[in-house]
RNA sequence: GGGCGCGUAGCUCAGUCGGUUAGAGCGCACCCCUGAUAAGGGUGAGGUCAUUGGUUCGAAUCCAAUCGCGCCCA
């Protein structure tokens, strides 16, 4: 071709629109940079709210350790939230916290000391704790920024702060006021050689070899219709012989079915099932079922502890399996989990013959003095074996509760523990009163927490730690009475809040006690502290009074709480406990939930497994707004998916997203829309059909925004941005763009039309991919320009736009655009045409589609509406009787050398067509 | 073992009250363009709606069981 006309073409220019590639690793911390510049988070807060405040108040996550992918989930959703609500006209403060006392960072410095050789003293150890925590809030708070989070990151709240710690000892004061806290017994998983409770997270599984012993209990109350009386006995399995002076009952799970088994001239009541191999364990072969009986009918029935003055009555459990053993476990209230709900159950007393270092108690009685094992258990079986009630001894290996400190196997002791009453003064009621008046998202939430609160047990507040806030009572050295007043309580807390929770482990009780103050039981004066922490559930269950009610700027309750599923019987639990108790009302009026993240095959994400996917690796290859994409992409409400495919895909959808905005900028460079902008009644069809499909999308958008469905905008906007923006309306506006003249009216209603698309797309992004948004931002011609596009308000769908008529219109149009595309793809094929430009089309449309194809004049020109949308070069209409038929053919005419079309007016000399020799003038 | 959920194309998701041949975008294959170019456009092929059984004139949709997966509890 000789001329080259490109420079007279309004192309865009790459300088003058954002970057195609995005380069997010290196670009996001300067728009983060900026945000802190400004400081945009203050900014939002000072924006005028017309709809008021919405206060999401954030669950605090465990300061210890990098922030993993399920952190990235729940912030990126909750800064979602955040966002949008300010850009509908909500004042939004968020204030992140860290919980911070507990037995994670506990023991990660215990390990610490340990490695060194070390052994600290509890205060020692606090303080270190306190800096390991310190250091892990800097860590994942520049990892949550880098993540894009807005919010109050210089002013988080701490559960180790002075003040709140102060403010746990005064909660937990209202509720000893109210009547909540007692003290009682509970079992616990009890390590013999360190001398201490251990949690579940500290007891590890491994083999061991247990004695495993079957023993007779006589019958001395038979059950009804038992076949004989004579010489009945029940038969126990257990592994630790040890517990067998503790025992006081004897549990069958009721459905099951017992034999009655006489051999060796006794008769022995075990399950039914187990008859065959228990006998074969015996070494016994003669033996006589003499009939069967389920275990509710047992009931009632009562037998006689073999070495002791004591009966052993049979109990009903559900938990009794025909597994091994002989279905009837032995139970000893002070030494198993269910063994002490049974007890409980049945009114039986607690009994714990075994100290704190494994060694039987007077309680025991002839065995007092030994240690449980391996002497306790040798005298136990020995004993038996004298009385006739020992028929069985085996070694038996099984897995079995270890600590994971010493590798001590663990036992069962029951310890005296603070509890928080559950059903005091209609507790539980009044708190599942409380959640059918909470908003749950989804829907299935609100069953979870309900069964979650009507079967907790009363809530064991006391751990024996180090790293915890000290439960603020005092015992009389003399008469062991418990200090717990009002007055105790706030001088407890005020002397915390200055001088933060150490000081109740450094200076004595005489520090913390009034002067003078004595004994109100007995007139003692000395006392000793309580040494047992509050639980860190106690901690996070009390952010909605400390931070909530702290802050001026927020309020109790706060509207939103959202957080991972696993939470209905954690923090929305414990927070719920503790609303109810002390303010009588929920802390939250809506909770949404999210599911856990797993890995492509829906599998959960563990290291040994390999599959993890680390959000800082993501933010480092990718960019936190590809990650964000991610979670904006999935429907939370249940498990959502993760793995290096399912990422590519989201990297692509960020791709096209971001050059079709690309595109839009790169067009708008020398538009004004004061000065430059078409009315609406000047547009052409094709541009207000563009505006009207805009408020359809915007509509959509809106209400995914409203229902918290992201993935719902997710979809919508990447439909949007590839079919009607990307394949077609900005496809078929290029000539217009490009050719016209720059201030003509074809040229600029086209541009007013972008202005509007990019105008919209880049504030309902904002929330989502908040730094490419901000990038665009600063490229829109807007007029009177807020400084951050996170300072403006979404967009709101334009009646006067919506036009249904025209949409109507256009659905048979875009119908035949598909027709028009087969058919031209067909000729291509047969290689009657190289490719759409150049071909003419010749549409023979039957009514009413000729009727409405007929709007549209068909000139052999650029302005030939219905050549532009179809791709080609040239269309005319024909009207026809029969079926719809697009003909194809070569365009006459030659290709105008500027705009490229094949038109039949173009000049020989110039090749210019008519309206570019025109525009070039 | 119990409670609460989930299972639709390679991926992410729609699918209203049970009602035509189960949809979309991406990805993939083939083609076009080279004036959105580490872009853009067109056409096309992909489904035993986890499995089995039931209810119904009719089931992705309702019921039951089974399998797989997740959270919580034991």
């Amino acid at each position: 071709m000789a001329h080259n006309y490109r420079d007279t073409l309004h192309l865009p220019k790459d300088e003058q629109t954002i970057a195609m590639r995005a380069n997010l690793p290196e670009q996001e911390p300067r728009w983060q940079a900026f945000w802190r510049e400004i400081d945009l988070y203050q900014r939002m807060l000072e924006k005028p709210a017309p709809n008021g405040d919405f206060i999401l108040h954030d669950g605090p996550p465990y300061s210890n350790g990098d922030i993993h992918i399920g952190h990235a989930l729940n912030k990126t959703l909750k800064d979602i939230v955040v966002r949008s609500y300010r850009m509908r006209g909500y004042r939004t403060p968020y204030v992140p916290g860290w919980d911070n006392h507990g037995m994670p960072i506990e023991n990660a410095v215990s390990k610490e000391f340990l490695a060194r050789g070390e052994k600290p003293d509890k205060i020692t150890l606090r303080r270190a704790c306190r800096e390991y925590a310190q250091r892990y809030v800097h860590i994942q708070r520049e990892q949550f920024e880098r993540l894009g989070l807005v919010g109050e990151w210089d002013n988080p709240y701490l559960t180790m702060d002075y003040a709140f710690e102060a403010g746990l000892v005064r909660i937990f004061g209202e509720l000893a006021q109210r009547g909540y806290i007692y003290r009682g017994l509970r079992p616990t998983l009890w390590c013999p050689t360190c001398q201490t409770a251990l949690a579940d997270a500290e007891v590890e599984y491994d083999e061991k070899t247990s004695d495993s012993i079957y023993v007779a209990f006589p019958v001395v109350k038979p059950p009804a219709d038992a076949p004989t009386t004579e010489n009945l006995k029940i038969l126990i399995w257990t592994t630790t012989p040890w517990t067998i002076p503790a025992n006081l009952a004897l549990a069958v799970h009721p459905e099951l079915e017992y034999a009655y088994v006489r051999t060796n001239g006794a008769v022995y009541l075990l399950a039914h099932r187990l008859v065959a191999p228990t006998m074969e364990a015996f070494g016994i072969h003669d033996y006589t079922v003499l009939g069967t009986v389920t275990g509710e009918h047992l009931q009632g029935a009562v037998a006689k502890h073999p070495l002791f003055e004591r009966e052993s009555p049979v109990v009903l459990a559900d938990y009794v399996t025909a597994e091994d053993g002989t279905g009837v476990v032995h139970t000893a209230p002070g030494h198993g989990a269910e063994d002490f709900a049974t007890g409980k159950k049945y009114g039986l007393p607690i009994l714990c013959p075994v100290d704190a270092a494994g060694v039987f108690t007077q309680e025991a009685g002839e065995f007092a003095g030994l240690p449980i094992t391996p002497e306790g258990n040798r005298a136990v079986i020995q004993r038996l074996r004298e009385v006739g009630a020992l028929l069985h001894y085996e070694p038996y290996r099984h897995n079995y509760p270890h600590c994971w400190r010493c590798n001590t196997p663990l036992i069962f002791r029951t310890t005296e523990q603070w509890f928080m009453s559950i059903d005091h003064a209609g507790h539980r009621e009044r708190a599942l009163n409380a959640i059918r008046q909470v908003r749950w998202i989804p829907p299935e939430g609100e069953t979870r927490i309900t069964a979650a609160v009507q079967n907790r047990p009363d809530w064991c507040l006391s751990r024996q730690r180090a790293w915890g806030v000290g439960i603020p009572a005092f015992y009389c050295e003399a008469c062991n009475a418990v200090i717990l007043t009002p007055e105790t309580v706030e001088r407890i807390a005020q002397i915390i809040e200055r001088e933060g929770s150490d000081v109740w482990f450094e200076k004595p009780a005489a520090y913390f006690l009034p002067e003078g103050f004595v004994c109100p039981q007995c007139g003692a004066s000395e006392f000793r502290k309580e040494t047992d922490v509050l639980d860190v559930w106690f901690d996070s269950g009390s952010t909605s009074r400390l931070v909530l009610e702290a802050r001026p700027h927020l309020h109790y309750p706060a509207d939103l709480y959202l957080e991972g599923s696993d939470q209905h019987r954690g923090w929305f639990n414990s927070s719920l406990m503790i609303g109810i108790g002390t303010r009588d009302a929920a802390p939250y009026r809506m909770v949404i939930t999210h599911g856990f993240v797993l890995d492509g095959e829906g599998r959960k994400m563990s290291k040994s497994l390999g599959n993890v996917v680390s959000p800082l690796e993501v933010i480092q290859n990718m960019g936190a707004d590809v990650l964000r994409l991610w979670v904006a992409s999935c429907e939370y409400f249940e498990d959502v998916r993760l793995s290096q495919e399912i990422l590519k895909y989201v990297a692509d959808a960020y791709r096209q997203i971001r050059n079709t905005l690309r595109f839009m900028v790169g067009n708008l460079a020398d538009f004004n829309p004061e000065t430059d902008a078409v009315p609406y009644e000047q547009l052409n069809d094709l541009d207000r059909w563009m505006l009207a499909t805009l408020q359809e999308y915007l509509r959509y958008a809106l209400n995914a925004y409203d229902s918290f469905e992201y993935h719902k905008f997710y979809h919508e906007t990447r439909r949007f941005c590839n079919v009607e923006l990307s394949a077609f309306y900005l496809d078929v506006i290029k000539d217009r763009l490009y050719a016209e003249s720059r201030d003509s009216a074809a040229r600029r209603g086209a541009q007013t039309v972008l202005y509007e698309l990019a105008h919209t797309l880049t504030r309902l992004l904002a929330p989502i991919i908040p730094h490419t948004a901000e990038e665009v931002w600063q490229r829109l011609p807007v007029p009177n320009k807020p400084i951050s596009v996170h300072l403006t308000e979404f967009p709101t769908v334009c009646e006067a736009w919506h036009d249904k008529a025209l949409l109507e219109r256009f659905e048979s149009i875009l119908q035949l655009r598909e027709a028009a595309n087969r058919a031209v793809e067909q000729a291509k094929n047969e290689k009657r045409i190289p490719n759409p430009q150049s071909a003419k089309i010749v549409i023979h449309a039957p009514e009413p589609l000729f009727g409405t194809l007929s709007a549209f004049p068909t000139p052999a020109a650029p302005d030939n509406l219905l050549a532009r949308i179809f791709g080609v070069s040239q269309a005319t209409i024909e009207p026809s009787v029969s079926e719809l038929q697009v003909e194809v053919s070569l365009a006459p005419g030659r290709k105008c050398a500027r705009c490229w079309l094949v038109l039949p007016n173009v000049d020989e000399a110039t090749e210019l067509c008519g309206r570019c020799q025109a525009v070039v003038g």
